[in-house]
DNA sequence: TAGGCCTGATATTTGTAATTGTCAATAAAT
DNA sequence: ATTTATTGACAATTACAAATATCAGGCCTA
C-alpha cells in the first residue's frame, strides 16, 4: 500500500478521477471522511492517498452500501488510543475516546498528545485509508 | 442492563412492542442481526434481550441512519477472538476472524472453540445487545 | 480571459434499501 | 370449532439518503 501524501490533485480532477462530482466530494470533506490539504490560494489539493481513502469511501457507499453516519461510526471504532500511546489522562480529556459516532480526526483536541498533531499524518488516519485495515488495527492492538 | 434470555414473546407481540412490521423481524432474522429461539413448533419465540437488541438496531436504522449491511460490518467489529480466548490456531480456522462483514455468530463453526457453543448465551452476542458497547468492547480487548 | 475553483445555503433528482404486503398451509389461541 | 397467528418465499411499495444542481460574488490559473 502506497501512502503517498503529497498534495497534488484539484477538486476537479479527483472527481473525474472517482467519476463523482465535485459537489459530492466537497460533501465527503464536510461530513470528516477526508481532510484534504489547501493551497495559499485555499484551494483542495488531494494526495494519491486522499484518492485512495475516496476510492475506499465509494466502494463502502456504492457497493457495500454503507451509509455515510455507518461510516463515520466505523472510523471512530479505530483504536487511537493504542495507536498513538495516549496516557490514561489523555484519555480522559478526549471526546474521541468516549465518543463513538465520528472519526477521531474530525474533533478539535486540545488537552492531550492529539493537540498538537497534524491528522492528516497520524497514522490512525493514514492506515485507514486502506479498505481492509480497520479490523486489522483492532486485532493488532493491547491494551 | 438486564439480560434475560427466557424466550418469551411471539414474533407478532414482538412487532406490536417495536411497531414494526413481522415481517421486518423475520428479515432481521435473515439477516443474521438476532437469532430468536425457536418453540418446539418451529415458531419463533424472543427473550427480553432479543427485544432490546432489536430496539438498539432500529435506533441504528431509524435515528442514526445505518444501513443493515454496515450494522453487520460494525458487529463483525467486535474481537470475539479476545472475548472467548480463543488460540492462534483457532483463529486461523475463523472465517469470522478473517472476515469484516459478517457477525461472527452468523457463521458455522467447526474446527474451533465456538463449534460447541450456542451463540444466543456467547458474551460477543448478548454484550452486543446493548447499544454503546462495541467500542468498549475493542477498548477493553488485549492482544 | 475563459474556465476552474472558492463558500455556503438551498433545491431537486434519483436510485434503491427498508418495509410492507400477499400467498397457502399449519399451528395456536379462545 | 372458529378465529387468529404463524411459517417461508416472493412481489410490491415507499421513504429517504446520496448525489447533483442551483445561486451569487470573488479569486485563481492555465
Amino acid at each position: 500500500m502506497k501512502m503517498d501524501q503529497t498534495p497534488l490533485y484539484s477538486i476537479g480532477t479527483v472527481a473525474r478521477m472517482l467519476e463523482v462530482s465535485v459537489y459530492t466530494l466537497r460533501m465527503y470533506e464536510r461530513e470528516g471522511l477526508v481532510i484534504p490539504r489547501r493551497a495559499e490560494s485555499n484551494q483542495r489539493l488531494y494526495s494519491q492517498s486522499d484518492v485512495d481513502r475516496l476510492k475506499c469511501i465509494r466502494t463502502a457507499i456504492t457497493e457495500l452500501k454503507f451509509s455515510i453516519p455507518a461510516i463515520k461510526t466505523i472510523y471512530s471504532l479505530i483504536p487511537c488510543w493504542d495507536i498513538v500511546k495516549c496516557s490514561e489522562s489523555d484519555r480522559s480529556n478526549c471526546a474521541a475516546y468516549s465518543g463513538h459516532s465520528l472519526p477521531c480526526w474530525t474533533y478539535r483536541h486540545k488537552k492531550n498528545t492529539c493537540a498538537e498533531r497534524d491528522c492528516r499524518t497520524c497514522t490512525v488516519y493514514t492506515l485507514s485509508a486502506d479498505c481492509g485495515s480497520i479490523k486489522q488495527m483492532i486485532q493488532s492492538s493491547r491494551k
